[in-house]
RNA sequence: GGUCCCAUCGUCUAGUGGCCUAGGACGUUGGCCUCUCACGCCGAAAACACGGGUUCGAACCCCGUUGGGACCA
């Protein structure tokens, strides 16, 4: 069989969203699958509603995603943009016309949109009548456009790849405007050009471009292209079942990444929506390139689920290098107002390690871990709630004794903090939460002692010690502005 | 309005005529673990839209109904 040669084809006229996003990656997945080529190519013939940044950002999503495409041989730009290619288009109308396969169409928008009303109002199928199909002559000066003599009879049968095989009647089927009267060409005349232009053997998109296909097929057949293999995935629908839009919140997908979540966690969630190979969920790029088929992409629209994307990203969270995971929590970091020039990669790595499990997304992770490397720390309302348990202040004195005389380490910790218990008649738990709300200023946190290890002695010390001198000064008032503790600098 | 697509737990899905008293996952929920929160582990509730066929037998095939969605302008 001959090379698979696929491509994503989006309109520059928003951000790259779900959709989008998991459009590309099947048919990228599709062809790195075959070893075939994935081209992207804009579609920007609609140039009042193209913008360059929006190709910027589908440019940035694809690269964050990991998806990479190929040069086209032809191409003098990657990717391809389909404004670079006016006059191609132009040239094949022109090329049609002379085969007689097209025709000049001199009805105006306005006289067409009348009989449409017309028709509508007496409950007729709105059609072009093809009145203009057999005039003898150009009318020379008037201003037309130039429409595809469809065929008009028959049955066109598309074999897809994930519907099936679907039928469309040919004589419902008007004929197809493929340049406008103001000289541009039209959407679905565009696209075969470029297909055929890029030898494209398999359409994998959309299905809300399903009604466009017969259409589409009889200018494949009027440039004696073979047809392509069409695969029409079903929609991505938002919470409200309808299909996802900028209404549905998050839906570019930087925001995701911009809130932490991982790309592999992403291309995992995007292509079990949809697909699915027996009962697994978790899929490596690798074994999804070896086990990804068309054959098994689900027929019906699939709900977007944040709560499973989370868990998704969660595991790899979990389950990623520390170190990569820790690099990428910088800017979050940053963003949660730690001074990130001050920290560093060693830090953070063990911070990670300690939160990893206990954070779905890195933006939660950073929020976790600001109290390692912030100067300040604030105590949150259920923080100052333990701090007013009267137990509490002869605890952390105590505890601040024992702790001056223990190395940091693990063993020794808990052995002197067990010790502490037994010498106090309390629990654990008794003693562990007033260190912990010393010196994170919250009641939830990793292990203790993974803390006081990762804050350090001087640090951790210099934290209990400064809540203590608080509560003793303020005769058990809790102050509520943040303090900074001395001697504890980073 | 016309055309086309779709229909299994709340959600993503397995299922391609007997293996289905319908499996997995997220979420929900009960418990265990436990210094908090998590993680992890064990358990529970939860679905074949409806009606007709075809067949010895239907979640699976056919038809219709209903309900969603998309495209056309």
């Amino acid at each position: 069989m001959s090379e698979v040669r696929v491509r994503f084809a989006p309109s520059p006229t928003g951000f790259l969203h779900i959709g989008g996003a998991r459009t590309a990656l099947f048919n990228w997945l599709y062809a790195r699958s075959h070893g075939g080529k994935f081209f992207l190519r804009i579609e920007d013939t609609d140039r009042s509603r193209s913008t360059d940044e929006a190709i910027f950002a589908i440019i940035d999503g694809l690269s964050w995603l990991g998806i990479d495409w190929d040069q086209w041989e032809r191409g003098q730009s990657d990717p391809v943009r389909q404004t670079e290619r006016f006059e191609i288009y132009r040239k094949k109308v022109f090329e049609l016309l002379d085969r007689g396969l097209a025709y000049r169409c001199y009805c105006t928008a306005e006289a067409l949109e009348t009989r449409r009303k017309e028709a509508l109002s007496q409950g007729k199928v709105p059609r072009y009548d093809g009145r203009c199909k057999d005039l003898a002559n150009s009318i020379i000066g008037k201003d037309h456009a130039i429409r595809f003599a469809a065929a008009s009879s028959g049955a066109i049968i598309v074999d897809d790849m994930v519907k099936g095989r679907v039928t469309f009647e040919a004589d419902v089927m008007d004929d197809l405007i493929i340049l406008r009267s103001d000289g541009t060409p039209t959407y679905n005349f565009c696209v075969v050009v470029d297909d055929v232009d890029m030898r494209i053997t398999h359409v994998i998109r959309g299905d809300d471009h399903l009604n466009n296909t017969p259409r589409q097929i009889g200018l494949y057949k009027a440039f004696g292209y073979a047809i392509p293999e069409f695969g029409h995935v079903s929609m991505i629908l938002g919470s409200d079942k309808t299909r996802l839009s900028k209404r549905h919140g998050a839906t570019a997908i930087q925001q995701y990444r911009d809130e932490g979540y991982l790309p592999e966690a992403m291309i995992n969630y995007l292509v079990r929506l949809g697909w699915s190979h027996k009962d697994q969920e978790i899929f490596s790029v690798k074994e999804l390139i070896d086990t990804f088929s068309m054959g098994h992409v689900g027929t019906s629209p699939a709900m977007f689920n944040p709560e499973k994307l989370l868990w998704i990203n969660a595991h790899y969270i979990k389950t990623g290098d520390p170190r990569r995971i820790a690099e990428l929590l910088f800017s979050h970091l940053q963003r949660a107002g730690v001074d990130i020039a001050k920290i560093d990669l060693n830090a953070v790595e063990q911070v990670v390690t300690a939160l990893r499990e206990r954070s779905r997304t890195l933006g939660e992770m950073a929020e976790s871990a600001a109290y390692f490397f912030m100067d300040e720390i604030v105590l949150d309302e259920k923080a100052q709630a333990v701090l007013l348990e009267p137990a509490t202040l002869p605890t952390l004195k105590y505890v601040l004794e024992v702790l001056a005389s223990v190395e940091f380490e693990h063993d020794l910790l808990a052995e002197a903090l067990k010790a502490v218990c037994v010498k106090l008649g309390q629990k654990l738990s008794q003693v562990a939460q007033p260190i912990r709300v010393a010196v994170t200023g919250k009641t939830v946190s990793p292990g203790i002692f993974d803390v006081l290890i990762i804050l350090g002695k001087e640090k951790s010390l210099a934290r209990l010690s400064r809540q203590i001198e608080r509560m003793d000064g303020g005769q058990g008032h809790v102050a509520t502005r943040p303090f900074v503790p001395t001697g504890g600098g980073n």
